[in-house]
DNA sequence: GCCGTTTTCGGCCCGACTGTTTTCAGTCG
């Protein structure tokens, strides 16, 4: 995940409930500000490596002691001391002083397409600029072109960049930059049809947001470097060479074409997936072994024979390891169980059966409950959970109990009607902002499914909230908690709520933690999804779909599923629909 | 700043493209 924003927000950074991504971003801007200072490009890399391995680590880091963080992979010594200093005080020393010799707002203009902490220093020292408007006046006054190594060129470039960054803000929704993916290969497939188009990058690897999209061309030639400037959502272009070319698309998404030879169409897919860290480490790994490991191949260092790059299979095997999936490959374990021949078998979209999370125009969703039905079955589904919302969320025309009932009763009626899909008559029902059910437990017990989520007071303070929903999982008529964080991609945060106590209540009560599918929901994300399964909680993959084409989004939800290697049998809805019920709560 | 089956020191991934240079530094992925 790419750093956004710089600021440290203070309601987070006190004391000890310290969440890692506050840790995570405290190292990230270390890492900046040291790279603007010139330091050790090593020691800013072993920050930005913790930082990775911080923000993607399921467990809450601020509640470790020195031994338990020195096994964290990438934390040693100094660093472990340095998250407990931030836990236990909300600041670190080492950082405050960084602030002091750097303003924050330096980051900013790190941040701009083009401008690297070299420029950064320079436009510091030799102007005097701390902020992107000092930036922008220094560059529209004329005042780069004569720095060192800049020039009227580079001044237009950075104000074209800091036009950009008014514009648009980093990350992108997967699901957005794969219609985008699409749409580019759609164009390009038709002028060059012998040609392949892969989608590489955290798009490949199913990443919740993606910075930019990459594509491969196996086996193009350099016109198409011409066509793909060409191409009608082109913005502007940022850089044109022979085998590699970046664009800016309509709507702000950077797009990368890199051309490759047929013979390096594995060690391309394989380089230009990353992630990063994953390919650091299998670099390490070939250099190890007296092999060199680039986008063009696997190579003998000593004679340079090149002994693989044609496929992935062959270059994983050639290092002693398995083929990984590419929603593994996040330095997350994945080198070491592929070593051991270990990686899961993990669970595809052609494993789930059915979709539990289905809303219809009786609340606030287009279709009507045939309609979904027929939705469900052209998904490839076998049975479907209507659920929609209940009284509080009065917005949506929420059910009481009679309406709750009688749409149950309805749902029943019109069971057989579609051919192939078996109906389940159920509810997402609120949690109220003290934990109760927002229907009574008579209602809930007639119901086949029960989801239970929170739409309302998202800003309680963490242990209300964690007491609110462990209170809702006492009920003992829930199956499913509905999206458990609540968050939204890049516009809500989750609430604040200790994940590690509701996974535990779950597991232990037999109640199934939702996969969100909605594409700005992926809610579980990979990493609470993981400890979910490591924890002994069943997991569900469902839509929360509020039309026909919703369930679409399965596939969103399967890669959060895969990314949390979780396998078929983890994910309750890959059962039919009998055993499935089965496994519910309610028929434990 | 991390790491270690050769190691507590001396390594740490690497190539393409651009702009400003005249052989390269900076940026990016």
């Amino acid at each position: 995940m790419g750093a956004r924003g710089c600021s440290i927000s203070r309601s987070s950074a006190t004391g000890s409930g310290l969440d890692n991504t506050t840790i995570s971003r405290v190292f990230v801007q270390i890492a900046d500000l040291l790279e603007i200072k010139g330091e050790n490009p090593f020691r800013i890399r072993a920050y930005r490596t913790a930082a990775e391995v911080i923000a993607n680590s399921a467990e809450r880091l601020s509640g470790l002691d020195e031994p338990q963080l020195l096994r964290i992979p990438g934390i040693g010594k100094d660093l472990a001391r340095k998250i407990q200093e931030l836990a236990a005080t909300g600041h670190l020393a080492y950082h405050q002083a960084l602030l002091q010799e750097f303003p924050s707002s330096l980051i900013d203009i790190l941040r701009l397409q083009g401008v690297g902490a070299k420029t950064v220093a320079l436009l510091h020292t030799e102007l005097g600029v701390r902020t992107l408007e000092d930036l922008e006046h220094a560059a529209r006054g004329g005042r780069l072109r004569d720095l060192r190594g800049m020039g009227a060129r580079k001044e237009e470039l950075i104000l074209k960049a800091l036009d950009e960054r008014r514009r648009r803000e980093g990350r992108h929704l997967m699901a957005h930059v794969a219609r985008s993916a699409r749409g580019l290969i759609e164009y390009l497939q038709e002028i060059a049809p012998a040609v392949e188009f892969i989608p590489v990058g955290s798009l490949r690897r199913g990443c919740e947001t993606c910075g930019d999209l990459d594509v491969l061309a196996v086996g193009g030639t350099g016109d198409l470097m011409d066509r793909f400037a060409q191409y009608g959502l082109v913005e502007r272009v940022l850089v044109k060479g022979d085998t590699k070319s970046s664009v800016m698309l309509r709507g702000g998404l950077q797009a990368d074409l890199r051309l490759v030879p047929q013979e390096s169409r594995g060690a391309a897919m394989q380089y230009f997936t990353g992630s990063k860290l994953h390919n650091i480490v299998l670099r390490d790994r070939a250099m190890q072994r007296g092999l060199k490991l680039n986008e063009y191949g696997l190579y003998r260092v000593e004679s340079g024979e090149r002994i693989g790059g044609a496929t992935e299979e062959e270059i994983y095997e050639r290092l002693g390891l398995a083929c990984v999936p590419p929603e593994l490959r996040e330095n997350r374990g994945e080198i070491e169980a592929a070593e051991a021949h270990a990686l899961p078998r993990l669970v595809a979209l052609e494993d789930l059966k059915g979709d539990l999370h289905a809303h219809t125009n009786v609340t606030d969703g287009r279709d009507d409950i045939e309609a979904m039905a027929l939705g469900a079955r052209a998904a490839g589904l076998s049975y479907l959970a209507i659920t929609d919302h209940s009284q509080s969320l009065s917005m949506a025309n929420g059910l009481d109990e009679r309406r709750a009932l009688e749409h149950a009763a309805r749902i029943r009626a019109l069971n057989g009607r579609v051919e192939g899909v078996t109906l389940l008559a159920g509810i997402e029902c609120d949690i109220r902002p003290d934990g109760a059910m927002d229907l009574a437990d008579d209602c809930l017990a007639q119901l086949d499914l029960v989801i239970a989520s929170v739409h309302s007071a998202f800003n309680q303070d963490e242990s209300q909230m964690t007491r609110r929903i462990l209170r809702a999982l006492e009920c003992p008529f829930v199956d499913v908690l509905g999206h458990p964080t609540g968050r939204l991609i890049l516009r809500r945060e989750p609430y604040r709520v200790e994940m590690g106590k509701i996974i535990d209540a779950a597991a232990r009560q037999g109640v199934a933690l939702e996969i969100n599918c909605q594409v700005d929901r992926l809610d579980l994300n990979d990493a609470h999804a993981r400890l979910a399964r490591e924890r002994g909680a069943n997991i569900v993959i469902a839509t929360d779909a509020h039309a026909q084409a919703g369930f679409s989004a399965l596939e969103w939800g399967a890669l959060v599923a895969r990314r949390a290697w979780l396998r078929p049998e983890d994910v309750l809805n890959t059962k039919p629909v009998e055993e499935f019920q089965k496994l519910l709560r309610r028929h434990r």
